[in-house]
DNA sequence: CCGAATGGATGAAACGTTTTAGCCGCTATA
DNA sequence: TATAGCGGCTAAAACGTTTCATCCATTCGG
């Protein structure tokens, strides 16, 4: 019960304290004879190295973590599973951090994380605005790589996928199916990734010049039911003047669309066309399969973990990069029928 | 840069150091007026606890970890997100970890855990058989809950759903629709849930009697691309063998399955009828809403750690439980529709 | 045969906490 | 007035590693 320590094992084998850990850190450098001793010792006693004495002489952990936005949300699992891969296979341990899009949340867990004095942190934040805690971590060296979040500060690594092409992309696809009332829903508008999609969506009318109309719905998330209920207001409206389209901030919006749109006896894509964005694996299993944007979701775990360790080798040496990635228009049967010139 | 200690703080507001970890300890044991200068020298040097010493200190760590088989199966997001309400009011710290339903990764991932002295492990375990690495978790006196894992050992507490029964209950629906040949889909057979959700169809069949045909086809995982796979084989049938139904080992093969089979032309449930399992929040949303058994999946993780730290709590005095959940069979389109008496 | 180099082991310091025993000065009680 | 009790604080030990300086014995080159 007691669990032996490294100075139990020393003495049940006959040496010292410092042989052991060498043994431990570098075997090598011990004679054969007593390295087997101490290994011996070692299973007999089932001794388990003590990681928080490690850390605290070594000053800080081979832990990685990464606070993601939404642990339900299939694009955050992907990115995770990407970061998992590289981290594992440099030894360390990643773990995982759920702000729920609550950024109390994710201050309490930036703060616990820095208790722990983590090795790195990748990070896909709440809010845009300036982040204090984040900005102490990076004071006191811990390594911080901004997922899925482009404008890259000076201070810190970035990975991130080019969210105002995505709007637009879906925008001109839209646009080019013939539509004219057009909704974008998602929600809420201070998460970047929402704001920018929206933005490329309004560029892309912009630059068409086109008389069409882009309203947005907002939703207090991005999940399925925030996606029901933002349907029910849509329908809600009379129907000359309701949209024949909405792009989504992200799929799981949009499968609730459908799912309301449909129960509701609208027809997809007929009445109304839909566009979602992230192309989880369920879009493509949807009711009528949905149109998204795809995004490069485990290579942006991968290579945003890659940087961080990167970081974490180089130390002062490190120069910050900001890797960004093109997103690509996934086209089904959900906005898949062009509209008359005029509806 | 050089993270400010403990002493460093004492030496600022010019007290012992001892005071100083009064007043982040037991703040009211120590007066308010050298409080207050205590706290200003924290604040102004930005001072954050060690977590390492402390740790080191206590012999156990603050974080209760989750290891779960697939983080990106969504019955098992729904579990963590349960199970981290629960942990974050109790002011710890919950992470996840990812075994992929691979015993070594689950392996590796424990001994990290052992090295953290973790608080507590919760845990669906990849194979049924001996599991030496949790045994010697326990030894050490650190809890451990089974997840999803009924067949309580006497030694840890465990929550699970009866899956037994959810066999059954997905089996009796089928055959009172009239089904005579049916096929059961997921795999690997070593996953517990996976073994015990077929014993409940086949002895569904058994008690009534029935001379209805129970195929196996087992899958290398739990996953949409598996039951894709899966559909392909059953697809390779002479139309006179291929079963009328599928009951499938979770909701991803399900959807799988749906997908491949309307890619092909069938149509569900009129050629085949297909039943899944967890009733994730996609299988409603799917091209033909899927029919489920139901598991209350944050209730399961919410009382998983709550037994957890309620065995970290009592220590000796902890008696393990085993709490059982009931499923609840969801009946949606894709088997809603009876068959004649013989096909 | 001497000095230097080398391989293999040791002892002690250091990491930053928490906790325990004890000290000091004051007040309340008998 | 002596004593016990108490509030507020301090000093030091302990937690289990890693690392660094040191030491011993052996071997090698000259």
């Amino acid at each position: 019960m007691a669990t032996a320590n490294i100075k139990e094992v020393a003495r049940h084998a006959g040496v010292s304290l410092g042989t052991v850990s060498n043994v431990l850190n570098r075997p090598d450098t011990v004679a054969p004879a007593t390295r087997q001793r101490v290994l011996d010792a070692i299973t007999s006693l089932g001794y388990v190295r003590n990681d928080s004495a490690r850390q605290l002489r070594a000053g800080h952990s081979r832990t990685v973590a990464i606070v993601v936005l939404d642990v339900a949300n299939p694009f955050f699992t992907d990115v995770v599973r990407g970061a998992e891969q590289v981290i594992e296979e440099a030894g360390a341990m990643l773990v995982v951090c759920n702000s729920g899009e609550d950024s109390a949340r994710e201050r309490r867990h930036l703060e616990l994380l820095e208790e722990q004095r983590v090795r790195g942190v990748l990070i896909t934040p709440v809010g845009h605005g300036p982040q204090p805690t984040l900005d102490k971590l990076i004071d006191r060296g811990i390594p911080v790589v901004l997922v899925d979040r482009g404008a890259g500060r000076a201070s810190r690594c970035s990975v991130a996928v080019d969210d105002v092409l995505g709007g637009r992309l879906a925008m001109d696809h839209l646009l080019d199916q013939g539509h004219h009332r057009i909704a974008y829903l998602g929600g809420p508008l201070s998460i970047a990734q929402v704001a920018d999609r929206h933005a490329g969506a309004a560029a892309a009318l912009e630059e068409r010049g086109s008389t069409a109309e882009l309203r947005v719905a907002v939703t207090s998330n991005l999940t399925v039911a925030a996606g029901r209920r933002a349907a029910e207001e849509l329908l809600a409206l009379p129907a000359r003047q309701r949209p024949t389209a909405v792009f989504c901030a992200n799929d799981l919006i949009a499968l609730g669309v459908l799912q309301e749109l449909t129960a509701r006896g609208l027809r997809v894509p007929a009445d109304v066309a839909i566009v979602g964005y992230d192309d989880i694996e369920f879009a493509d299993a949807a009711a009528v399969p949905l149109s998204s944007v795809r995004q490069p979701r485990d290579q942006l775990g991968r290579t945003a973990a890659q940087l961080l360790l990167e970081e974490a080798e180089a130390g002062d040496t490190h120069r910050h990069r900001h890797v960004v990635f093109q997103p690509e228009l996934v086209v089904r049967r959900s906005s898949d029928q062009p509209r008359r010139a005029r509806p």
